[in-house]
Formats: C-alpha cells, sequence, structure tokens
DNA sequence: ACTATTTTTTAGACTAACCTAAAAATATAC
DNA sequence: GTATATTTTTAGGTTAGTCTAAAAAATAGT
C-alpha cells in the first residue's frame, strides 16, 4: 500500500530512472517532484523500507521488480483516464494531464478494468504514450526527440511530450500529432532551429519544440 | 480550499443535519465518520474557522449556506461518478458506493460538467437519490421509509439508502428498485415485519429491510 | 594530496489528522 | 438543589510529509 504521495514519488523515480535502468539521485528527484533533497531523503527511506526502491547512501536510488510493476500501474491509470477524458468527454488534449494526476490514484482494480474496456482496450494515449496493459506489460518502442535528428529525415510522429499545456496547443496548431509524417527539410546550426514538413504542411520550428516531438525511425 | 477529510466531515455534517435544518452533535459525528468525539472536536474548529459551519461549544454545529453549497457539489460528484458507473461501464449498484467515496474528491469543475453532459444529465442517481445541478440546486421530493407506512399504502419506490452493498444485492434480488410500484398488504405487529406487492409480486420483508426503501405519498 | 565546491544527509521544527486520558460543562435523578 | 451520569472539550502525544540550517560525504581543482 502506497499513499498518494509516494505513489507519486515512485512515478517520478520511473520515469527519471528511464523505466527503470539507471540510478535516480536526490538533486534530480527534488527538481521534479518541487521540493527540497531534505524531504527527498525522508522519503527515499520509506519507498526503500516498502522494497518499491534500494537505496545507497549518497549514491541514488533503483526501482526494484516490484516498484516497476506498482509504477506501471499507476502510469496505466493516468494514461486511461487521459484516454477517456479525450475521446469520451471531449477535452482536447492540453487539458488532461493535471486531471489525470488526481483520477491516478483512485484504488480500484475493477473500475481501471471496466474503464479499459469501455474505452476498446487502447494502446497509446492522446499524446502517444503507450498504455500498459493490465498485467503491467508495455510496449516500448525506441523514440527520438526530432532535434537529435539531421537534415533528410523522414518518418512518423511516435508521441509529444504531454506535461505542458501551451506545447501541446501550439503542437496542434501546427497540426503535429502521433501519427502524423514528418520531415525536416532544413537545420539551422546556430540555434538548432528546424523548417519540416508535417503532413506536407512548412513549419519553422525552436530546439524548444523539435525537442518535445518525438519520432520513429 | 477543503482537504480531503474536510470535505468528508461537511458531507457528514450535512447529511446527519438533514441538508443543514438542525444541529449535529459532536458524538452522532464521531461516531458516522468513525472517530473519537477529540478528533471530531478538533476537525470542527477546522471547519468553523473556513466558515463552512458555525460552531457552539458543547451544542453542536450548523451548516452555514457556504458549507450546505460545498457539500452539495461534493454530493453532486459522488452521485454522477455512481451514475456513470452504473450506465457507462456496466458496474452493478452495490459496487459502485466506495469507488465513488473516492472519485468525489477530485476537483476539476470543468471534468464534472462534462461528465454531466456525457450522462445525459441526470436527474437521480442509481439508487433514486437525486443529483444536484451545477448550481447546487436539488430537487427534494418528501420521501418517506417504508416501515413508517400502514397497511393498504400504494405508492411508488423512490430511492434506497446505498451504502450497504448486501442490502441493495438483496433489494434487487426481491426488485426493489427505484420507480417501481410497491403496495403494503400486511404488517405484523410483533416485529414489523411486512408483506409487500412489489410490481404485482409478493414479498415478506423484515423492518431491517423496510426502513431503507423510501417512498413516495 | 590537499583544499574548495557541490551534493547529500541529519537535526530540529512545523502542520494536518489522528489518538488516549483527564478536566470541564451539561444533562439527569432523586 | 445537590449528586451522579453523560457529553464535550482540553492537554499532551503520534505519524506523514514538509521545511531550514548545519554537518558530513563525495567530487573537482590545482
Ligand atoms: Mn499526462
Ligand atoms: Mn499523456
Ligand atoms: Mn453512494
Ligand atoms: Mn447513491
Amino acid at each position: 500500500m502506497l499513499s498518494l504521495t509516494e505513489e507519486n514519488y515512485l512515478k517520478a523515480i520511473y520515469h527519471l530512472s528511464d523505466g527503470g535502468s539507471k540510478a535516480v539521485l536526490t538533486n534530480a528527484l527534488a527538481e521534479a517532484m518541487s521540493t527540497k533533497a531534505a524531504s527527498v531523503t525522508d522519503m527515499i527511506k520509506k519507498l526503500s523500507a516498502k522494497e518499491v526502491i534500494t537505496y545507497e547512501k549518497y549514491y541514488g536510488v533503483n526501482v526494484t521488480s516490484k516498484g516497476k510493476s506498482e509504477a506501471l500501474m499507476v502510469i496505466r491509470k493516468h494514461r486511461l483516464w487521459e484516454t477517456f477524458l479525450v475521446d469520451k468527454l471531449g477535452f482536447a488534449w492540453d487539458e488532461v494531464h493535471e486531471v489525470a494526476e488526481q483520477l491516478e490514484h483512485i484504488n480500484s482494480p475493477r473500475l481501471i478494468e471496466k474503464l479499459d474496456e469501455f474505452l476498446g482496450y487502447p494502446k497509446v494515449d492522446p499524446h502517444g504514450d503507450p498504455i500498459p496493459d493490465h498485467k503491467g506489460k508495455i510496449k516500448i518502442v525506441p523514440q527520438i526527440p526530432l532535434d537529435q535528428l539531421a537534415i533528410g529525415y523522414q518518418g512518423k510522429i511516435a508521441a509529444v511530450k504531454d506535461s505542458d499545456s501551451n506545447l501541446l496547443k501550439y503542437l496542434d496548431k501546427i497540426g503535429a500529432r502521433p501519427g502524423v509524417k514528418i520531415k525536416i527539410l532544413g537545420k539551422e546550426d546556430y540555434d538548432e532551429s528546424m523548417e519540416i514538413l508535417i503532413d506536407d504542411h512548412r513549419v519553422f520550428i525552436s530546439k524548444a519544440v523539435s525537442q518535445n516531438i518525438l519520432v520513429v525511425g
């Protein structure tokens, strides 16, 4: 049994560790949780006592396999609720993250299975992020931020970062949605801004934007 | 801004005061909240500081008009979520109360308006309880517990008490649902058990059951 | 290798929500 | 109207989660 706060810490650790593949440092977690390092140290002791992370003093924390599956369940709930809000209630994709941050903590296995069924077992959420199944299994497709690719790249938008509402509104305006074709036409060395083709439509974007567009090769 | 715990206390006060029409005593509230009188005294000081109740030492609390509208919003959310769970997700009516106790604390005015629209602006929840509208207005139809009526009474089931899952399963089995015709055929003085007609179907029920069936005249 | 800087942990304190035990106020009984 | 019983409040303490300031460990610079 994790408290709401513990669930939020665990989820942040899971994301910062890239799905459990590397250690997370105290300050990085403090930054992500908008709190102080001292509070983080307190919390990681608790999470470590509950065996969802391992903790080596001064060297950061690692997620255990128990921790991974608990984090994935919270992520599953978050993404299913986002899908519900967009597909069924008509929310825009920039309006759902904050509400899903609350809904992801509702504790009812039956509710989440019924919701999944009601939504038709969606594979990705409105931002293109994969939804873990009821066993916590998640299809990881390697996603590359657009700013790391060169002129001539051609592919499809897989997902976009979902926590900044203004970014999402802008991406929506230029038509940058998951599944849409994309091509890099030009790249400026000085500021890494780009000229791209989105669904056969020319757009100039800064690095601040290209960083948040994730594509598949 | 009320905390989750404060919302639960306020809702309990609202119900115990019959919608704000009488004072609520400390012990009654402690009983309802499954807590101790000392904890209640602490909490009512906080609620009183937030001006959702008035508090006179040793004489109980009363809900203010601000408190009433806040309580009604929580009740609105509770009943809309119950309706969602039954109508859209296929829950049975005895399975929804506990989940709605969690969902009623999700804070997003837009969510609740969209949900109301999605459900087609329902007037009552699955148990027959009226759903306050977005302004907190609620249609109060005087409801009488069946055990308070005499032989010969004839009318319609308005609502049933919703927090006991076993009661609801039983009521469902005998066909006692909101909207169904009901008639009292006989009543035993000794234990106040009854023979009734539910939708032209004869059933014997104890007082424990008839207390929880609410009818309109 | 030693000092300076950065990172992390510890120490001590605060608030919300809860508890038990004791004191105070109110209600009841004769 | 005084004594007893009941109800409510106060006093003091606990846990979860947070904070600031100080101490300790690790890292970097020369
Ligand atoms: Mn999100
Ligand atoms: Mn998302
Ligand atoms: Mn209910
Ligand atoms: Mn109900």
